[in-house]
DNA sequence: TCTAAAATTTGATTTAAATCAAGTTTTATC
DNA sequence: GATAAAACTTGATTTAAATCAAATTTTAGA
């Protein structure tokens, strides 16, 4: 079942040819961002597509009423912000930095060019493109049909495997109440007391923002999925 | 604001150079699939890609109490079940044609042949998968965030533009009130209520499984979202 | 066309979660 | 390290929507 959640997205420019990996890390910009800076707003246009060096970026989309509803966390390795250039559209949804982040960005140009010449690279979004989805669906799944409590289980175990850094023991989760309600489609009081209570049931432990998942097996029948 | 939800999928095939067509064309095996008839599902393994030549197909999560949560619905002109076969994992939803419909069938090594060796093809389903994607985000943050009002005017607004036939001026969706409070996450109890006052208020008008929408720009309103 | 089964609608009641309100803790800045 | 502001938690109340129940309509098969 986990297998859902992880997607070992670290190295995945190593799936890449060496001439079309190297031709990617000399057309690539880096930038840095701190923590709440934004990348790229809701109905602007796009000049190009974004690759994480490092750090987290949330994607979101604001309702009239100001409410956001996070769509997805990119991690390292994860490209994002291609679907408009495609489409050549605006923007549909907005990202903002949830860490101090390195981002690398490619122009259209370059992008449209390496898009071509590259199958291997298509094919590469293509499988990225596949993985957000299915994330997505199984959590607009569940975010339409279960109960608060089983979203918050859901949307923390997903959460462990974003913040889970491959040989490190303690993983934990860092990530401010409100947007931990706007992943789990609800607000921060529901929030808070879910969270009490999976506590309460020696299911997670926390300390200030830091959350560590302490049963996940138990957390996994929680949210009620396989 | 329409623009979102119309994505004139017919012959989209036409975005191709002609040489890909037509090995698409030459590959492909046609199927007829009647009403109710599943095509894929949940945990098996593809063995190629589909596309819709005609008719409608419904893609949904089952959860473990067996609610399905319609994902997305496929119409004449769109390529399915590709995802799976790009991750090369067992499919991740259940597919049902909703309608008696016709549908191409493409193997796995024809797929990887012509996503090889043609751009255009992968660029195309990269497009046509950036705009599902689309869809499903901002379905997301209506299904998490809103009413069922608001939930059920989105749904209607999109299946408007699913069953719109162009050069046809009499649009009417025909969907089972269980597959519309599926989309919409919600109960058919509670679906009947929300379609009653939208009559009430000559919003739309039904007959049978019929629904015309009389006023779509007060449905835009009331699904709140632009 | 008749009939049984399935689907849909309407009503009454319960329940989960949002809202409102107030207090407490944490974070950031001088 | 003190202080203000922001973030978070807990309690009381309201509300939207699910559930339970039953009647009515539609659909499909003989």
């Amino acid at each position: 079942m986990i297998k859902k959640f992880t997607f070992n997205s670290q190295n995945i420019l190593n799936e890449l040819p060496s001439c079309d990996r190297e031709f990617l890390e000399n057309i690539m910009v880096d930038k840095k961002y701190r923590k709440n800076q934004p990348i790229f707003t809701e109905s602007t246009l796009p000049s190009g597509i974004f690759y994480m060096q490092s750090g987290k970026v949330k994607k979101y989309k604001m309702d009239n009423d100001g409410r956001e509803q996070i769509i997805y966390i990119y991690n390292a390795g994860e490209f994002f912000g291609y679907s408009s250039v495609l489409s050549e559209s605006s923007y549909g949804d907005t990202t903002v930095a949830i860490e101090n982040s390195v981002i690398s960005f490619i122009t259209i140009k370059d992008f449209n060019e390496i898009l071509k010449a590259s199958s291997s690279f298509s094919r590469l979004l293509l499988k990225s493109l596949s993985h957000e989805f299915s994330v997505l669906a199984n959590l607009m799944a569940v975010l339409s049909q279960r109960t608060v409590r089983e979203r918050v289980a859901l949307n923390l175990l997903i959460l462990h495997n974003k913040y889970k850094v491959d040989n490190k023991p303690n993983t934990y989760i860092m990530l401010s109440r409100s947007d931990l309600a706007n992943m789990a489609g609800t607000v921060v009081e529901t929030l808070a007391r879910v969270l009490h209570d999976f506590k309460h049931d020696k299911l997670i432990s926390t300390d200030g923002r830091k959350i560590e998942l302490l049963k996940i097996e138990r957390l996994i029948q929680v949210a009620n999925f396989y």
